[in-house]
DNA sequence: CGATCAATCTTTACAATGCTTAGATAGGGC
DNA sequence: GCCCTATCTAAGCATTGTAAAGATTGATCG
């Protein structure tokens, strides 16, 4: 957890512990903090102190890059979805062309990042529920990753095309499904499926195919 | 919200805002306390301080049935599950014989309950995630509720007959899926396709559909 | 180059919270 | 009637979110 100094401390100063009294980019640090701490301690044990500790700055700095405590989790979560669609993407790379085949990549891909994240991930839902209360900006950010599935889905020919409503079905449908699979896989209770099944990737593929992800019909 | 006071106040005590020292049963009147603050403040307003005020006690007395804010949250969340698992009996006295509808029932009285009271679903499932912490009372309650799915998957004939843990995994799947379902549905994004459908009802019955929730295959 | 300004950060402070410890109160068994 | 244990209260501590109000700085403009 280094950080990025932009003016070098002159040579009078105490050798490297001083930190210049503006930090370079502290929105950005709080944010970078604010993950580290989630991810090493869990998403309940966050708080706006702790995360201004971990950034090496007083507890009311935060204040002037966020409105709330709020706020920042929602930044948290903006970013969460800003990987999520890379993920997916480089996910997407080494899959053929078939649809329904990248169709399934997705979502394989999709719950093996809320695996791996899966603090991140229950802000990242948080945030999007109250997606309402958002500006316009991280709306269309989460949309790429909503439309890179809907797309997908069209594609793949999954939805009745006499319905208008259908490609939109469908993809609801299919991020609903994803959701569950992505928040329940984990338990520990799944843990002799998972071993009988031989990993969590399989147990994965096994869960989405029930739940009509993709499936041949 | 009036409490249930077992040993009646004594003729000469002030009329009625006198409360005995001993409260009848504490343990009860707080979590009905917490759910009362739950349902009507959100689930991340309740304190439990703020649960003893509501139940008319001193800031500490909560320690005396629990032993943590955790423990107090977990007392609500099985409470929560059997009152889904009441929930799922009930909806499914009015429904044919046909393990099929029955399964698609209890999908939909699901959904239907995590949508009535949905800080409370969070807490349940915040609590059946660290199940592994749980003490072995509480398991079999859950159980309940589970066991109920995977007899109706049993007799519905879904799963694969070759493979012994296909009714476990059939079972599973649905619950993800009705857990996704449950969650998102209530997102405000998905409110054009619920008016389109005529409803929340149809709505869930459809995405269960498209999720795979005892589809006709 | 120097003064001003706005942005950024710190100090201080306050109310609320989770939880601990010590003491008050009361009902049940001897 | 007496003690014993369960239950409750009082007081207190460390931590948290957040609000002023003041310090420090880089940039802008003369």
């Amino acid at each position: 957890m280094t950080k990025a100094f932009s003016p070098p401390a002159p040579a009078t100063a105490p050798p490297a512990t001083a930190r210049p009294y503006h930090h370079g980019d502290l929105r950005r640090a709080l944010i970078d903090a604010a993950r580290t701490i989630i991810e090493r301690d869990g998403a309940q044990a966050i708080s706006l102190r702790g995360v201004a500790r971990e950034a090496g700055v007083s507890p009311a700095a935060p204040y002037h890059h966020f409105k709330d405590k709020q706020e920042l989790l929602r930044a948290v979560g903006v970013q969460g979805f800003d990987d999520l669609a890379i993920s997916m993407l480089r996910a997407l790379e080494k899959v053929p062309a078939d649809p329904r085949a990248r169709l399934r990549e997705i979502g394989v891909s999709y719950v093996l990042f809320a695996l791996a994240n899966p603090a991140i991930y229950r802000i990242m839902y948080d945030c999007a529920r109250d997606m309402e209360g958002l500006p316009q900006d991280p709306h269309e950010k989460e949309h790429n990753a909503y439309d890179l599935v809907r797309e997908t889905v069209a594609a793949a020919g999954l939805a009745d095309p006499q319905n208008p409503a259908g490609v939109e079905t469908v993809t609801i449908a299919c991020w609903c499904a994803a959701h569950g699979v992505a928040e329940m896989v984990g338990f520990p209770q799944f843990a002799p499926l998972r071993d009988a099944l031989g990993g969590e990737v399989p147990l994965i593929r096994e869960l989405l195919r029930h739940v009509g992800f993709a499936a041949e019909r």
